[in-house]
RNA sequence: GCGCCAAUAGCUCAGCAGGAUAGAGCAACCGCCUUCUAAGCGGUAGGUCGGGGGUUCGAAUCCCUCUUGGCGUGCCA
């Protein structure tokens, strides 16, 4: 799909190439130097459509000021038969280019081809890609910080998946282990005090106090009756594990669909287990010579392996040294492996088994520590951890009440769950909300988010939408339907705010393509509010209705192209385009 | 101690693979609906880009250092 602003920005170097040939058989600059630079979008519209640096980065190689080189290519730059209308040499040495109506008429044509294509790009090249989000633990309800995984998450995936990759979104429940058995003691303590009474049953230090554990036992209890009590303990725990999972991971399936948010595959930690994958990759890694046992637990030489990887990427003895590196424990003195085993085979699994060339991980940024040692874990398996597995750590999301911050803990039960979240409010702000810079912390005012119903942006947004949708329909009933590309005249498109409005639609693709390269889906969220503005601004200054026949005709085409890019991008963010407010 | 992330308007934040005079929303003030949705638009006011060095034609952006805050540094996950 086209990129007019990358195509508008390759035709300046290419015509700033042909003029320093020209320059240099003129014999006004020196011939054999290789003309460099970057074409930049000027923040003031005084400066053109597209500045070129090339004299300034180029003034040093010719030995000349860069205002002279600026003014000789300029002088050569031939624009017929160009998208641009005019050159000009400005401030230290840019050459700023103005461009003419043809380039915002293809624009136009282009979104109406294209349609919900318009924005795809090649950037991934087809390659299979995952990316994994959420995996929230299956003990309780989901908190705030999954639910800003989940927006980021899934903007990320669609982000991906526009810039030409083949992404798979995943969740991985973590249905065994230290957790596991600590929620089914949870469970079964309640269950014991619903019979025995609370005092008779002391309350594991350790456990889960929230309310969900005992709706999960006054359940457990109304499906099984007493007789488990009877039972054996493992036998009643594994019991309880199970039917507690059978409750929450459905649960969390259907809140997060309500979010919006749908995935492609629910791994489970267990299967690795079962199937033996954890102990063939514990076998593989003490193959390779990458464990020893001390203390009656294997050991995974973690130091060794990244101190190898930071040598090789330039680190001096001293920095590596002050790091003081550690090894990690792969599998207890009881036989127990531990969650980095897990996840070790776990990631092994998606490279190795499930073909995927990359996969990127969004965790919370109490995780970090965990990121070196598992790329370690999958350089040491000759997986590439380094280049293949990335990691985005969002920083956390601090609740606040009457501007307090409230310490949320799934221990001590004192939280707000994502259901709870969306009963208070729309799913829309929601996920505009959230979706912000990973790496910067949100601040999250429940009280704020409540009153947020006309003030939130994403209502600005979608109201622009709304806003067209309204106006295309009542024009057509007036018998004006939005024109084909064919019959309108779109070079009658000359004001300030079309032109600009025009410029923001093309940036879309380019837009796309920077979220990807960063991992950051929120760049879409000011993209679409900037659009929004500009029409806006479009829709005060410029009528449709009662303008001139091929004004009107115009107008309604660009309108339409908005509506069809604001649509586009809402889609990337997952908030939905309302047709009428 | 060591490591990761952050610090920009009164508040919430954009801008960060260096570019020309640092932007938006909220809050404050002043305007704009007899014609397409005023959930909108225009204007006024608000800044030592945490401090200090450096790199260069040019730094909020890159490097170093200091300060402050968050997180991490488990045979927890």
């Amino acid at each position: 799909m086209r990129n007019l602003i990358q195509e508008a920005k390759q035709q300046i170097h290419d015509l700033l190439t042909k003029s320093y040939e020209a320059c240099a058989e003129a014999g006004e600059l020196p011939a054999g130097a290789l003309l460099n630079g970057s074409v930049e979008i000027p923040r003031e519209a005084a400066n053109g459509d597209f500045a070129a640096n090339h004299a300034m980065v180029g003034a040093r190689a010719l030995h000349m000021p860069p205002k002279l080189i600026a003014g000789k290519l300029a002088s050569h730059v031939v624009l017929e038969g160009s998208w641009f209308e005019s050159v000009e040499t400005a401030g230290p040495g840019f050459l700023n280019f103005r461009l003419g109506q043809g380039w915002f008429s293809d624009v136009l044509k282009t979104i109406a081809a294209e349609g919900a294509d318009y924005g795809r790009g090649t950037y991934g090249a087809g390659k299979k890609l995952m990316v994994e989000f959420v995996s929230a633990n299956p003990t309780g309800p989901m908190h705030m910080g999954n639910a800003r995984g989940g927006v980021l998450g899934d903007a990320l995936a669609s982000v991906l998946d526009r810039a030409g990759y083949a992404v798979t979104r995943e969740f991985y429940v973590n249905d065994t282990g230290n957790q596991i058995d600590k929620f089914a003691r949870s469970i079964d303590a309640r269950y014991r005090q619903l019979i025995l009474g609370e005092q008779a049953v002391p309350f594991p230090e350790d456990g889960y106090h929230g309310d969900d554990i005992r709706v999960l036992a006054e359940e457990y209890r109304a499906r099984y009756g007493d007789e488990p009590l009877q039972q054996e303990e493992a036998l009643r725990l594994a019991s309880m594990a199970k039917f507690g999972l059978e409750h929450n991971i459905p649960k969390m399936k259907a809140d997060l669909e309500r979010y919006g948010i749908r995935y492609d595959s629910w791994f489970f930690e267990s299967s690795l287990h079962e199937s033996g994958f954890v102990k063939d990759t514990m076998q593989r890694l003490t193959d390779l010579g990458y464990t020893y046992e001390k203390d009656g637990a294997l050991w995974l030489k973690t130091a060794e392996i990244l101190t190898e990887n930071l040598r090789r990427a330039g680190k001096s003895e001293k920095e590596i040294e002050k790091l003081e590196l550690k090894d990690d424990v792969l599998c207890r003195a009881n036989g127990f492996y531990t969650y980095f085993a897990a996840d070790i085979a776990y990631h092994r699994n998606k490279f190795e088994v499930r073909g995927f060339d990359k996969v990127i991980n969004i965790w919370g940024a109490d995780h970090h520590g965990h990121v070196a040692r598992l790329k370690g874990a999958m350089d040491a398996l000759g997986l590439d951890g380094e280049h293949r597995l990335d990691i985005v750590l969002m920083q956390l999301v601090k609740l606040l009440e009457n501007g307090e911050e409230v310490r949320m803990s799934k221990r001590t039960g004192k939280m707000i769950s994502l259901s709870n979240l969306l009963e208070e409010i729309p799913v829309d702000a929601a996920r505009y909300f959230f979706n912000s810079r990973p790496e910067s912390a949100v601040e999250f005012d429940l009280e704020l988010a409540k009153r947020q119903d006309s003030e939130n942006p994403v209502y600005y947004v979608q109201y622009a939408h709304a806003r067209i949708c309204t106006l295309l329909k009542n024009l057509a009933s007036e018998g004006h339907p939005v024109p084909g590309a064919e019959e309108a005249d779109l070079s009658c498109l000359t004001e300030d705010a079309e032109k600009d409005l025009i410029r923001q639609l093309a940036a879309l693709p380019e837009e796309i393509h920077q979220s990807a390269l960063n991992y950051d889906p929120s760049r879409i969220n000011k993209y679409a509010t900037e659009l929004a503005s500009r029409f806006h601004k479009f829709y005060t200054v410029c009528r449709i209705k009662g303008a001139e026949p091929g004004v009107l005709e115009a107008r309604l085409f660009l309108a339409d192209a908005v509506r069809s890019v604001l649509e586009n991008a809402l889609s990337i963010i997952g908030v939905t385009a309302p047709e009428k407010m």
